[in-house]
DNA sequence: AACCGTATCAACCGCATGGCT
DNA sequence: TAGCCATGCGGTTGATACGGT
């Protein structure tokens, strides 16, 4: 292992650091829990391998694809690609994802090319998202009423004020009802604080959400 | 049995970001 | 506004396990 291991004992004291104090404030872990570590490593070990409900063992095939599409529209944005994976931890899902998919994806990749030979496709990469800092809530997304057909998901947003970038900017809802066409770069500029359920709101699940109902078609 | 190559995965490192003063 | 600090993330390293020769 890179580094040095830990000890069931360091692992006890960890967790019952944690248990008493709660998550956060990791710079107080190593003194409150009398361990000799950096902050940086008491986290990395509680979020890697302490947490409760952690899944160990092999990826299933659900899992596994759910990874390749993440990847496709993410990139190695690990931490976002595991918040979808119930129990896998972004460090489970990288060190997956090199030892095993990596290199299987390059094989058929290059054999791809190989059967294309001049026949090029032009594959977009993830575009960056720009978000505007007033940005901090998540709109709430709906599938449309019609599960069953293909139409697209549509934000449940009135009034909402979400632009095409490259467009000029315009409002959704009165010029773009439904979101077809919805892979190109968008850019949020301020939504309406509306959803105080959550509280926090991460803007590239609901990108993701859009992209993966898309993708799923 | 000894050696070697490869796979696996826990741990570390460095950087980016955001909050606070 | 700048500087400092804490946190989070992705990339990388290296110890161990395991299979093949």
């Amino acid at each position: 292992m890179g580094g040095i291991a830990w000890t069931e004992e360091e692992d006890n004291l960890l967790k019952k650091c944690i248990r008493q104090y709660g998550e956060g404030k990791w710079h107080r872990v190593p003194l409150l829990a009398g361990l000799k570590r950096c902050r940086k490593s008491c986290r990395l070990r509680w979020l890697n391998y302490l947490r409760p409900n952690i899944k160990r063992g092999q990826f299933s095939h659900e899992e596994v694809d759910l990874i390749i599409k993440l990847h496709r529209l993410l990139g190695n944005r690990w931490s976002l690609i595991a918040g979808r994976l119930p129990g896998r931890t972004a460090n489970d899902v990288k060190n997956y994802w090199n030892c095993h998919l990596s290199k299987k994806l390059n094989a058929q990749e290059t054999e791809q090319n190989n059967k294309n030979d001049g026949n090029m496709v032009n594959v977009t990469r993830p575009q960056p998202r720009n978000i505007e800092k007033s940005c901090s809530r998540r709109p709430c997304f709906k599938p449309p009423e019609d599960a069953g057909s293909t139409s697209t998901p549509v934000p449940c947003i009135e009034q909402s004020q979400i632009y095409l970038e490259d467009n000029g900017y315009h409002t959704w809802n009165e010029e773009y009802g439904a979101v077809g066409g919805f892979s190109t770069n968008i850019q949020f500029e301020q939504v309406r604080e509306e959803d105080e359920t959550n509280g926090k709101w991460d803007l590239d699940d609901f990108i993701l959400d859009l992209d993966l109902w898309n993708d799923s078609f």
